[in-house]
RNA sequence: GCCUGGGUAGCUCAGUUGGUAGAGCAGCGGAUUGAAAAUCCGCGUGUCGGUGGUUCGAAUCCGCCCCUAGGCA
């Protein structure tokens, strides 16, 4: 069978447009590996694939996450394989897209194979650092993973949170996990590629199709997304825009502030990921294309 | 045309009595193993408008020129 093609870049950088062309150049069905256009009700801030997109080819786990739940690379890399498997049974390319740097690493480095972490011990753990600060956070990460506690940045609660989690939860260091980690993907045939756009008019487009979203709808749909009255702490409302638009919307910040400041954090993601491809995904092949009309070519070029 | 302010980092501005310059924002580099659109770490990037001069030494003082904001004509 043909292998099955991977496709990571920036936000705003054409991935949807080059995976529809990837998908017709090669009789595949497209993977959703964003964290974010995974979860339902936010189709037009996340830039999920619309409806003419969705009508040239398979799409995949978009906007099927109740954004109540908080998912995570386990959940996704699993309900990514299960569909990846199902499409190859079919005689199809699986093609995966998204900005999601972790995501592709766990598919082709590797995810450490640590059990679920109860809501108890997750809860105890965010105790910890709400009674004990940060300090206490770190004294006890120390204690349960030295290894990797080491590598951790003192001030990185997240992280040091999780090696607290971990070891409670397993009585193991997160650290002695890596040992057996492999790549999800496995013996499964694949190939990488990496759009990576001029900056300057990565950031142009930026600015523009966070213009484009407002007109389509955007503030809209992130006051029906507030009626919800989710906790303002699961995944997706984090999802960039949504924190200032709904500050707008409280009245806290003017409307082209917030719109301002919703696109330098779009921008600041976008150099993170392009950090993130740039030193993770360094051996992929890399096409540059922001347009429709250049994806052909480019694609055709690489996987000439 | 005259008078008065201003021309210093991408932007807004500091810069003592002369010792080749520093803040905020923007930006850049990096880390990344179950929240990752998250969470952190690091970094001033500069013909001080131009050109002569004074001085051991000029962003700082003087001359001329250019640009710019406002006022008077």
């Amino acid at each position: 069978m043909t292998s099955a093609l991977l496709i990571a870049g920036p936000t705003a950088a054409g991935k949807t447009a080059l995976a529809i062309e990837a998908a017709r150049q090669l009789d595949g069905e497209i993977i959703n590996a964003d964290s974010m256009q995974i979860y339902e009700g936010l189709p037009i801030i996340t830039a999920c694939p619309d409806e003419d997109e969705r009508a040239a080819a398979p799409h995949h786990l978009f906007g099927t996450v109740d954004p109540g739940l908080r998912w995570s690379v386990g959940e996704w890399s699993q309900a990514a394989l299960a569909r990846f498997d199902d499409i190859v049974s079919r005689g199809k390319t699986p093609i995966l897209v998204g900005g999601t740097g972790l995501y592709f690493n766990a598919l082709t480095v590797g995810l450490a194979p640590v059990p679920e972490i109860s809501p108890e011990t997750r809860a105890k753990a965010v105790r910890l650092l709400g009674e004990g600060g940060l300090d206490a956070v770190r004294a006890e990460a120390e204690r349960q993973d030295p290894v990797s506690a080491a590598k951790v940045k003192p001030a990185d609660r997240q992280r040091l949170l999780r090696l607290v989690e971990v070891g409670w939860e397993t009585g193991r260091a997160l650290s002695s996990f890596h040992a057996e980690t492999t790549p999800l993907l496995g013996e499964r045939a694949w190939r990488g590629i990496v759009i990576e756009p001029d900056r300057q008019a990565l950031y142009d487009r930026i600015d523009l199709r966070f213009d484009l979203m407002l007109d389509q709808g955007a503030l809209e749909e992130v006051a029906r997304f507030k009626e919800r009255g989710l906790a303002p702490d699961l995944p997706a409302m984090k999802a960039l825009g949504v924190p200032q638009l709904m500050a707008h919307l409280e009245g806290d910040l003017a409307r082209d502030e917030a719109i301002e400041i919703a696109k330098r954090e779009s921008r600041r993601y976008a150099k993170r990921q392009m950090t993130w491809f740039r030193n993770q995904q360094a051996s992929w092949d890399r096409v540059t294309a922001l347009h429709k009309d250049d994806a052909r070519k480019q694609l055709a070029a690489v996987l000439g």
